[in-house]
DNA sequence: GTATGTGCAAACTTTTTGCACTTCG
DNA sequence: CGAAGTGCAAAAAGTTTGCACATAC
């Protein structure tokens, strides 16, 4: 997938951000490391083409995004936060061995839930979204 | 549910164990405070009957009662961990207003998982786990 | 008695904050 | 120009660690 940073100024503009360079690297890095990055892998990614970006500044631009839905935090049992940039719904490969998680889509599946939970109510709760955590082992680990 | 510290002793004895005042309470804690408490809600909870317990052996004892599979780590999207005393099978639901999660079993709905992932293989994935995080609101929020 | 567990305090990691300075529009 | 964003460094919050002492078995 082809990354153009003109698609990302855009995505600033039509969320009334304003555009900087600080931002464009960062939602660019987190598109590029699409392995569900840390704060910390995109600080990496990012020093090598702007070594003076300041830490705050990439925590405070990673929650703005958040914020405006261009990107998502990643649930998971550790306590340091990875981002995804894939905005689409979709689930979630937990790799038991490594820390690896990829990316899972799956319209056949998600017909299935959306069935299931059309007849069967929650009682005391109003659901909007699911998300799956499919746990196991990549074949390589 | 009641909760019997005979249990809780018998648990301990099962998975090799040593039987401590510590160990007894973090995890009678962890049962008590049933929504999934943090390690801070634990540490205040157990403080009134046990001032003198540290912080660390509180962290060291979940640590180990998760490697024993006697408790489970609840991911979340905040960078603070949280325990489930419920090991047996079972989903969660998030409120999106407040950050209550509460535990959520529907064995009709694992077994149309099932079969899902019967007929469907994810190449080089193989599946120990599923477990949904249902995005939501609770009426009462 | 001995291996295992606990208390304590210091250190570490990740994330947040406040404020002066800078930049986008 | 003015509102919004950034850099910096300090601090907060959560968790881990090392070691002497204590306890379960």
């Amino acid at each position: 997938m082809k990354i153009l940073i003109e698609d990302i100024r855009n995505k600033f503009a039509e969320k009334g951000l304003k555009i900087t360079p600080q931002r464009v690297v960062i939602l660019e890095a987190v598109y590029k490391l699409n392995n569900h990055p840390t704060a910390d892998n995109i600080i990496e990614f990012i020093r090598e083409s702007h070594p003076n970006i300041a830490i705050g500044t990439v925590y405070k631009v990673l929650e703005t995004l958040v914020g405006k839905g261009l990107i998502k935090k990643v649930t998971t049992d550790k306590d340091i936060m990875r981002y995804d940039g894939m905005v689409e719904k979709h689930h979630h490969l937990y790799c038991t061995e490594c820390d690896l998680i990829e990316d899972y889509s799956d319209e056949e599946l998600d017909n299935l839930l959306k069935n299931h939970f059309k007849n069967k109510n929650i009682k005391g709760f109003k659901i909007e979204d699911i998300v799956l955590q499919i746990r196991g082992t990549f074949d390589k680990c």
